[in-house]
RNA sequence: GGGCCUUUAGCUCAGUAGGUAGAGCAUCGGACUUUUAAUCCGCAGGUCGCGGGUUCGAUCCCCGCAGGGCCCA
């Protein structure tokens, strides 16, 4: 940083004269506000209506109109148009839906004075927040403006704004997502956007009679999914802890309780790969029901997405990246996952094909597949379908009938005990959702978690600990039940076309150097 | 983990058979009472990501490291 100039006098005029670092200019631009007896950052100023009331009020003025009404506005001054003895300036507020209402504000040194006026030019910097208080007009021009009698500086910006005129880095973009908020109206609007898909999320439920509840993040034993854990301590019980990687088992154990119709919507901690579409902390919604099923869970999720899309401002269909055309309103394809992988194939797989056939299958394929870490008929399979079928449902799917090893908490199939009662939502080929008739058998449960357990012991790092708690809450008896999961940060990317850090308001990141 | 690309002024980006760099906007000074990314004039602003190497000389070539992106596993 440049220090040379400045020491040499301690008159801040002066001293902005003999800088351009625009930070130091700005921050003497403060003191020369202190100076003059006035704030940079007031506590409060007069604002009597926010720029979209006024636009509002006024939308089609002629030129040269003067309304006579008298108004306060603040706001963010992101363009400026001085010229000698009149001023122009926009400014901008956070308005609904993560729109950028703009107003303009107009000095003239025959209204505010020339001593107000070169305050004016001299202290206001773009980015920073002022407020106004004058005449509603609009200019010759026909631009509605409010013509000012008075100015302050409500806020004063010490760093410049970025320009308006360019999107930021992406890099920018999502460590300084502040600033990306300031200058890019779409970055606001999916903050916006987001939180209209949660508040759908939210409303579909509780209109059918669930209620939203919050079950421990910090976790004595993590269970539910089959990933890694963030690992922390509790210095008060000097006790190994981790973050939760699903809500799953303590929502269930709210289902044994009575608490018939459950969901929550809540953060998950996986310690694994970030890329463009995996994040380490992520949202997740999951919802169980008392003496549903698979099938029930599948019209919940249905009615959700379609609320969602709504809330996201997509209706009946939507377009994704790649230009496909995905039709949300239409039937649900319901798919089995065998003859699916057997299509793909164009061979006969089933749950009684062998490790060695679908290992052959697979090289046959062209898939790369570590026989060490995939030796078992049952994982095997779902390679197969991860890699060969998954990417080619682009419409919605329900694909249903897996085999065991895709889901230890689901209960075995009602007429095949090869496998499961789940279904996997498929959308543009990615997993949207999941859901089950839920394995409430104590028995059968305990075993399944005996034998995650043992992979864990054996070096499996996302197998499932064993959870007694959990199992006793099951011995009291869980009604047939019907659960769901979603991810809600995958939802939004589908409904807005995105990546997973444009999702998330503020992803994580590695460290930056120090600024 | 592997491959490819990328990091240059506050912001967005150019650029150089290897001879220490430019633009727009912003900043600073000046002109201007109806602008719309105002305009015009003038000045200033750079450890070209970091560390090594090759070279008379490296922002550019080579190696390593770090951040970011894309593809693959």
């Amino acid at each position: 940083m440049n220090t040379t100039n400045t020491s040499e006098t301690n008159t801040s005029v002066d001293a902005v004269e003999n800088t351009r670092d625009q930070r130091k200019v700005r921050h003497i631009k403060r003191q020369e506000l202190l100076d003059a007896g006035q704030q940079a950052y007031p506590v409060a100023v007069e604002r009597t209506h926010t720029l979209a009331q006024i636009r509002d009020k006024y939308p089609d003025l002629e030129a040269g109109v003067e309304t006579g009404e008298m108004v306060s506005v603040a706001g963010r001054v992101v363009f400026q148009r001085n010229t000698g003895k009149l001023c122009f300036a926009t400014l901008q507020e956070g308005g609904e839906n993560g729109e950028h209402p703009r107003l303009q504000i107009m000095l003239s040194q025959g209204k505010v004075g020339k001593e107000s006026l070169d305050a004016y030019k001299h202290l206001v910097d773009l980015g920073d927040h002022i407020a106004v208080t004058g005449e509603v007009i609009t200019s010759k021009r026909g631009e509605l403006s409010i013509m000012a009698d008075t100015w302050t500086m409500a806020s004063k910006a010490l760093r410049p704004l970025p320009v308006l005129h360019a999107d930021l880095a992406d890099e920018t973009r999502v460590r300084q997502r502040y600033a990306d908020l300031i200058v890019r109206q779409e970055a606001a609007e999916m903050v916006h956007k987001r939180a209209g898909v949660v508040r759908a999320i939210r409303r579909t439920l509780e209109d059918q009679g669930y209620i939203e509840v919050e079950t421990p993040i910090l976790q004595l034993i993590h269970g539910g999914a089959q990933a890694r854990p963030f690992e922390t301590h509790l210095n008060a019980f000097d006790q190994k802890m981790t973050l939760r990687i699903a809500t799953e088992l303590f929502l269930k154990r709210a289902v044994v309780g009575g608490i018939d119709k459950v969901f929550e919507i809540g953060r998950v901690f996986r310690n694994e790969g970030v890329d463009s579409t995996h994040s380490p902390e992520f949202t997740m919604l999951e919802a169980y029901e008392a003496y549903s099923d698979m099938y029930g869970m599948a019209e919940r999720i249905r009615e959700i997405i379609l609320a969602a899309a709504k809330a996201a401002g997509v209706e009946s269909q939507l377009t994704t990246p790649e230009g496909k055309t995905i039709v949300l309103d239409g039937d649900w394809e319901w798919k089995e996952f065998y003859p699916a992988v057997s299509e793909a194939v164009g061979q006969d797989v089933t749950p009684d094909s062998t490790a060695e056939e679908l290992l052959a299958l697979a090289k046959a394929n062209n898939l790369d597949i570590d026989p060490f870490k995939h030796n078992d008929a049952q994982e095997l399979a779902l390679e197969l379908f991860d890699e060969l079928v998954e990417p080619n449902l682009v419409q919605p799917t329900f694909v249903y009938h897996y085999p065991q090893a895709a889901q230890p908490l689901a209960r075995p199939h009602r007429e095949d005990p090869r496998m499961v009662e789940a279904w996997d939502l498929i959308i543009d080929g990615f997993e949207v959702g999941t859901a089950f008739s839920e394995l409430v058998d104590p028995v059968i449960q305990r075993e399944r978690l005996t034998s995650q357990s043992e992979a864990a012991a054996a070096g499996d790092e996302e197998a499932m600990q064993l959870d007694h708690d959990f199992l006793r809450a099951l011995e009291y008896g869980a009604p047939p039940t019907g659960g769901l999961g979603m991810g809600v940060d995958r939802l939004v990317m589908l409904l807005t076309g995105t990546g997973i850090r444009e999702t998330i308001l503020f992803p994580l990141l590695k460290p930056e150097g120090d600024d």
